[in-house]
DNA sequence: GATTTTTTTGACTTTATTTGACCTTTTGTT
DNA sequence: AACAAAAGGTCAAATAAAGTCAAAAAAATC
């Protein structure tokens, strides 16, 4: 089947990536019929696809000379970020793997990325004093975040 | 009598020795229409045959436009255990990188997996001596096969 | 022949998509 | 200010898959 729902994702992701900002800005029903279906499925594909939890934002006037606005965000970015920045210097092994589970429960780490920094740390402590550990940890979720998006290559 | 379920196995398997990506995608119910057996054979078939520890990966979507999805995942846990054998005693850092990059090449880590492993071994390597260097990065790639494929969690 | 395991089925559940009717907000007109 | 037109939003029903589960049937094992 066809699944137009697919096609506007894709859709717009083709947008996006064109766009130099990560932002595209559309008219709502001038694309529903270029893609010849129902305006709320627009509605639908930006509420289950371009979600903050996915890193994008969305925001919409209505009325006359109304637009959707897409705007892709480094939001992993910023919590990586500030969850390196809450394993401080007096922080162990029970504050990072509860940080490390947080970060995969918001989807920011796949289970494999999880398993790996969750075992690097166990190692890590029996060798290395705590402070050390911390900064290593950081570095690595930091390292993750130069990598952007977690991505499945087949 | 001529058993479905083996039928339904056989039929898949053929499949996926016709495709070169060692994938199969199908629709469950137009399959069990086109094999006149209940939908939900399908799914018995799959959940009994086509398994992990038989080496395939299985994923499906429900909804309009669904479908099924086998891969078959030959290599992965042999490369990556041949991977780990690898690791003698006396190799160091610049192997260590090497055997990482090999598993990224061959499409067995992602990107960001690859880097955390690289970063991890670079890091340890002013720590901790060679051999349980060595030990370590063994016990992380172990750690990866038990996770099976690698994963993106939408 | 009795018992255990595997297969087969179908009724019911969950998830995903698609549509359309109606609602709200914004702007333009008189 | 009142109203009309132009957007986009919401929501629920219809539809389209796939999953689950347990009971019946068949096969295999002892």
């Amino acid at each position: 089947m066809d699944k137009i729902a697919d096609f506007i994702e894709s859709w717009i992701l083709n947008r996006l990536q064109k766009e130099a900002d990560n932002v595209v800005v559309l008219r709502r029903n001038e694309l529903a019929e270029e893609l010849a279906c129902a305006p709320s499925q627009i509605s639908y594909v930006l509420n289950t696809r371009f979600t903050v939890e996915r890193g994008y934002i969305v925001e919409s006037r209505r009325g006359s000379g109304g637009y959707v606005r897409i705007a892709r965000i480094p939001i992993q970015a910023i919590v990586f970020e500030d969850a390196a920045r809450q394993i401080t210097k007096d922080a162990s092994l029970p504050t990072f793997q509860s940080t490390i589970l947080r970060l995969r429960s918001h989807g920011l780490l796949t289970d494999r990325e999880a398993a790996l920094l969750s075992q690097f740390c166990d190692m890590m402590s029996s060798w290395v004093g705590p402070e050390e550990q911390g900064k290593m940890l950081r570095r690595l979720l930091l390292t993750l975040v130069n990598r952007g998006e977690k991505h499945d290559m087949r």
